[in-house]
RNA sequence: GGGGGGAUAGCUCAGGUGGUUAGAGCUCCGAGCUUAUAUCUCGGCGGUCCCUGGUUCGAGUCCAGGUCCCCCUACCA
């Protein structure tokens, strides 16, 4: 027997059970087990950054992880389960700053970076243990570390990181001093998730970058890069996604005082005031006009397209002197009004001697004056051009945005707080024309929101490769093997991108994208392991850690039983292999990509296990939003998997959009729109959740908020309700699945067509999940629940009730189970909480004993019911085997068809009914249609009809015209060329039905003949007919009511009536009633037996009046006859 | 700044190569069905197809100009 059932379920509750009886039972343990030795699926997790809790967008990728892997587990294949977490980088760095109060790099070194780093690891393992919560919550199944045991560790390390600390490893406890565990966290001793600040995750990074400086594309280099002052750090061209923002800044026209013009001076414009210190030229576009003007009594050089803009309200004072073209201005030396700063003096000789103007192709007409300020210490294109032109650099603000000494009153301040000063130094030097506010598209820094500044820095580079003039297939090899760029693009070709624009878009961020920086200037990060001589310059790129040990000449003692992270490892040295001076390491961290691109690699057993490496690699398939991904995970993995293997990291790369609010903005807590994962979950569900996301289109943004998950909370309500009924009546009915021996064969039409779905619906989701298309697996379960409930479950009702026909009863009980079952099996990666829960229920009889479990159960050779029958069905939905092999037996296509047509059929009926005022309570004589429907079921079928539509028969006719009048409807686009100017006259005249029928089919309308085949001649149902068709099909109602019609129909009405009386009285299907009736003798007195057995009377009486007494439930219909009162009570005992 | 996409019902979106009554889902209203249902069925309300002009017998669709939004990309002063 089944657990009796609530109505309404409580998902949360249900969920929390379910988590409990996994983990007390080892399911997921136990699923791994029998999917040992299978074929591999490997997938291959991007990591998530343990470094806040998780969010409802985590949410989504998650569930997409968690379904495919369960779907594959269910098809027998063998997975890796292994999750990772994003360690390393600046975002953590920022976080506990933030908490340490600290606002620059100055006080982290104050601190010690030992501290600082050992409390960048201890957040980092305090989110992974609560990620790890929040995903289990979340029912995501992998080979989770006890997130106490993270906790464990990170309250070891800040004790003291040598304590010795025990946790549960892969094979049992294993120890070890807790710093030195946390570097071994995800290999294949201690098990779990994988940490990418892992001892082989940064040594397989060293291997790789030594490979690239081997192939010569590691290089130093000197640019003038965006950089963010407070993080004190270079940010990569990686890192520019959606760093810009509007900001309003302050714009100034200055001028520069030519020095062999006197008087004379060049207009320049900035809006970033705080670079006008470091003018070195001015550059002006040679084909452009100049002007010199007259105004306010100076004597004003500027482009000629924009003196207007340029002197503002005052230009109609000014006085045209002369015009020249800007290849006649290339030359002209100037000075400029900071030249008396030593700083700026020292750089460019006394008075500011290297002033000059200059050409340059990129100076437009449209904006400033054409003549632009150029500082090549403080912006990337000033940079370039100073090179060009040989031109010295002012760098005027140090790593904190700090000025630097020499620069007068502004140094020892920060870049961004001199606007002011440098209004009034310009003032008082008569060079400031004119200022003005202006927004405009700004960089920021990605984590941090700081405006960004443009520095001369060194940094380090990974060369992609020169970029070619011409189509990739007519590249030769050699141009290939030169350029990294080209080799990932063809490992791009080969991968399978969903959606497909993803391909496209790799490609387009190849193609555009410059050297890949690696380094910053930061604290907690991988080690870079490289090693530049300062007395030879020599550059070295150690390969790993026992490369560096082996190399060692000093400081090795520091390093020793610490991870390969700042500060120990920077005490080790190395002797110069060029000249033999000691070396150390440049104190630069890596990119924090690097560490989540090699996890193909260091999660994979490269060095260790090569068989293992072989068995996994490629994954199948990775999964990640694709806003962002493009430029960062996808690419470091394409580049790493590119350099290491020469081979694609993954066949397939699912992309998917971005979570954001109801209100389809972006979610934000003071927007009111934010729902937190921990909220989402409490309150929504986890299933809800996961439904909610598998059934939105991958390739745009989810609108994720209360009411939608509302909305899918009903859909499954529909799917419980199914389970509800069942349940109900097999108690009522003292059905069991147990002593059930029905096949498909010989079953009613309803049960096979049920079947037949179930096994579709059961091939659908596996043709769509081995597609990664969840979305139509989700659309097709919603369809599937719909049919179970609105068509399989109200045509069938009645067969459950206790009094039913035995023999057919046991097979709808069957069916039913078994179509249910099917259903919850397909929809069990999606929803895996509720699946299992009813699973549990509905298999309860049958369950096998928790270690009795094999993966045939479920399978064609073991199917489920036989299982449940055996006792051998396994504990959890999620053990048994996808229920496509073992259902297909039931299809029937033609079946399914026909089926089609007769719920179609059935609502043309009602349509006609809706039309024809005729509620469908008052029976009908006969329907007749054209079905279009054949074979063996057509009578059963047209039975299943006739009782929808509530009519006598169902009468099948070839052919109904009759019912129809013609109509012509000219096939535009065929004559509409020849009518011309006729067409809206023989349109009007076609509409109106004035038409000329002639021989051969051909018509005439307005005076024009149309051939046959230029027109369509379409029936309308005849006035006064009670018809509908569709697609072919045609139904048409005998309205003719006869008195039994008529006296039948308000039997039927009052039998609804009664219904609705029991229902207000709160009574149970089992109760049995006495019925008093006033004013409906006549229907009584012909069906009282029929109205009896339907309401459950076990008496009835037609009375005069009402009857007394307060346990009597009253109420009124209105038949044919009048108002009848009705009235009944409980019969009791 | 460059490149791409879009603007259609209150909301989310469909509407090959132009064809005359512009559709779906959700919402709302009405009716129907129903002692499993919050489901479902029928019907209704709801549109200046962003604006202006053009081509055409005919334009949501094609062309030109404009306005606004989104995505990708970019340190132009």
């Amino acid at each position: 027997m089944f657990n009796p059932v609530d109505a309404r379920p409580d998902l949360i509750s249900i969920e929390h059970e379910a988590l409990r009886r996994w983990r007390e039972e080892g399911v997921f343990e136990r699923l791994r087990a029998q999917t040992t030795g299978g074929p591999a699926w490997s997938f291959l997790d991007g990591p998530i950054t343990a470094n806040n809790p998780m969010g409802v967008h985590h949410a989504w990728g998650r569930t997409y992880k968690d379904l495919f892997q369960r779907f594959r587990a269910s098809l027998g294949h063998e997975l890796r389960w292994q999750q990772g977490f994003d360690c390393q980088g600046l975002w953590v760095e920022v976080n506990v700053e933030r908490e340490l109060g600290y606002t620059s790099k100055r006080q982290i070194e104050e601190q010690g970076l030992a501290e600082f780093i050992s409390l960048c690891k201890q957040r980092v393992l305090t989110y992974a243990a609560r990620q790890t919560e929040q995903s289990i919550r979340l029912g995501m199944w992998m080979d989770w570390n006890d997130p106490a045991d993270l906790l464990k560790l990170r309250d070891a390390l800040a004790k003291d990181p040598a304590t010795s600390v025990t946790i549960n490893g892969a094979n049992g406890p294993i120890s070890g001093p807790a710093e030195q565990l946390i570097g071994r966290l995800g290999t294949p001793e201690v098990g779990g998730s994988y940490f990418t600040f892992s001892d082989e995750n940064n040594d397989l990074i060293w291997t790789f970058l030594a490979k690239c400086h081997e192939r010569g594309w590691l290089y130093k280099g000197s640019d003038s890069m965006p950089w963010c002052a407070r993080c004190g750090t270079g940010i990569s061209q990686h890192e520019m996604t959606e760093g810009y923002a509007d900001r309003e800044d302050q714009s100034l026209y200055f001028g520069l005082a030519l020095v062999d013009r006197p008087g004379e001076e060049l207009i320049a414009w900035t809006t970033t005031p705080w670079t006008v210190v470091a003018n070195v030229a001015a550059a002006v576009q040679p084909s452009l006009d100049y002007e010199l003007v007259e105004f306010d009594g100076r004597k004003l050089w500027i482009g000629a397209s924009r003196r207007a803009a340029a002197l503002g309200g005052g230009a109609p004072r000014a006085k045209l002197l002369e015009t020249r073209k800007g290849a006649e201005l290339i030359g002209w030396k100037y000075r400029a009004p900071f030249d008396a700063l030593p700083a700026v003096s020292e750089a460019l000789g006394p008075d500011g001697a290297a002033h000059r103007v200059i050409a340059w192709d990129e100076v437009g007409s449209q904006e400033g004056t054409c003549i632009v300020h150029i500082a090549p210490g403080c912006g990337s294109d000033d940079h370039k051009l100073g090179v060009a032109e040989g031109l010295p650099a002012i760098a005027p603000i140090d790593e904190s945005g700090v000025y630097l000494d020499g620069f007068g009153n502004l140094s020892g301040r920060e870049w961004h707080e001199v606007t002011e000063d440098v209004f009034t130094h310009l003032t008082a030097a008569k060079s400031l024309l004119r200022r003005e506010k202006i927004t405009h598209r700004y960089p920021h820094c990605w984590r941090c929101a700081t405006p960004l500044v443009f520095r001369l820095v060194d940094e380090w580079f990974i060369s992609m490769g020169p970029l070619y003039e011409k189509p990739r297939d007519h590249l030769t090899k050699a141009e290939i093997d030169a350029s990294l760029r080209y080799q990932i693009m063809a490992v791009v070709d080969r991968i399978t991108w969903l959606p497909e624009f993803g391909y496209e878009r790799e490609l387009d961020w190849l193609r555009n994208m410059s050297d890949w920086m690696i380094s910053k200037k930061r604290y907690w990060g991988l080690a870079l392991p490289i090693y530049e001589c300062t007395a030879c310059g020599k550059v070295e790129v150690l390969s790993s850690r026992k490369d560096l040990e082996g190399r060692a000449t000093a400081g090795a003692a520091a390093l020793e039983g610490h991870t390969a992270h700042r500060p120990y490892i920077d005490e080790v040295q190395i002797d110069c292999s060029g000249c033999g001076a000691k070396v150390a390491r440049v104190p630069d961290v890596g990119n924090p990509w690097l560490d989540a691109g090699i996890v193909s690699f260091s999660t994979m057993r490269y060095r260790e296990d090569p068989e293992y490496w072989k068995r996994w690699f490629p994954a199948d398939f990775i999964t990640e939003s694709f806003p962002g991904q493009f430029r960062n995970w996808f690419y470091s993995l394409l580049a790493m998997s590119t350099v290491m293997a020469s081979s694609e990291p993954t066949k397939t790369v699912f992309g998917y959009g971005l979570v954001v609010g109801a209100d389809g903005r972006a979610m934000h807590k003071s927007w009111g729109n934010s729902i937190e994962f921990d909220e989402a979950a409490d309150r929504m569900g986890a299933d809800v959740m996961r439904w909610l996301f598998v059934g939105s289109r991958p390739e745009e943004n989810v609108h994720f908020g209360w009411e939608a998950a509302d909305e899918t909370r009903r859909r499954l309500l529909v799917l419980w309700n199914v389970y509800a009924f069942l349940v109900g009546q097999a108690a009522s009915a003292g059905w069991k699945p147990k002593g059930s021996s029905a096949t498909a064969k010989g079953r009613s039409v309803m049960d096979r067509w049920i079947l037949s779905r179930s096994a579709e619906l059961a091939a659908s989701a596996e043709r769509s999940f081995t597609a990664y298309d969840a979305y139509s697996a989700v659309r097709r379960l919603e369809e599937g629940i719909d049919e179970l409930s609105t068509w399989y479950l109200r045509r069938t009702r009645e067969r459950f009730a206790p009094d039913a026909p035995a023999a057919d009863r046991d097979a709808a009980f069957d069916t039913l189970h078994q179509a249910l079952l099917t259903l919850l099996r397909v929809a069990a990666p999606i929803a895996p909480f509720l699946t299992d829960a009813i699973y549990r229920n509905l298999a309860s009889e049958g369950l096998a004993d928790a270690t009795g479990t094999s993966q045939a159960v479920g399978g064609a050779e073991l199917p489920l019911a036989a299982a449940i029958r055996a006792g051998e069905a396994p504990g959890s939905i999620h053990l048994l085997h996808w229920p496509s092999a073992e259902s297909a037996p039931w299809r029937d296509e033609v079946l399914e068809a026909s089926m089609d047509r007769i719920i179609r059929a059935a609502e043309l009926g009602r349509s006609v009914r809706s039309a024809a005022n005729i509620r469908t309570r008052q029976p009908l004589a006969r329907a007749r249609v054209v079905l279009g429907v054949s074979g063996n079921d057509e009578a059963e079928l047209r039975e299943i009809l006739a009782d929808e539509l509530n009519v006598k028969i169902v009468e099948a006719v070839g052919d109904a015209s009759g019912l129809f009048e013609r109509r012509v409807k000219v096939l535009l686009p065929k004559v509409g060329k020849r009518l011309g100017g006729s067409t809206q006259a023989v349109m009007q005249a076609a509409r109106d039905g004035v038409v000329e029928f002639l021989a051969g089919g051909a018509v005439r309308i307005a005076g024009v003949d149309l051939a046959a085949d230029e027109i369509e001649v379409q029936a309308v149902p005849r006035e006064g007919q009670h018809v509908a068709e569709d697609d072919g099909l045609v139904v048409e109602l005998d309205t003719t009511l006869t008195p039994e019609l008529i006296s039948e129909g308000d039997a039927r009405e009052l039998m609804r009536a009664v219904q609705d009386l029991r229902k207000l009285a709160g009574l149970r299907r089992e109760d049995r009633i006495e019925l008093q009736a006033t004013g409906a003798q006549a229907p009584l007195a012909a069906h009282s037996a029929a109205i009896a057995a339907a309401v459950g009377a076990e008496k009835i009486q037609d009375v005069d009046r009402d009857p007394a007494g307060e346990e009597w439930r009253r109420g009124s219909v209105p038949l044919s006859s009048g108002e009848a009162t009705l009235a009944i009570r409980r019969v009791t005992g």
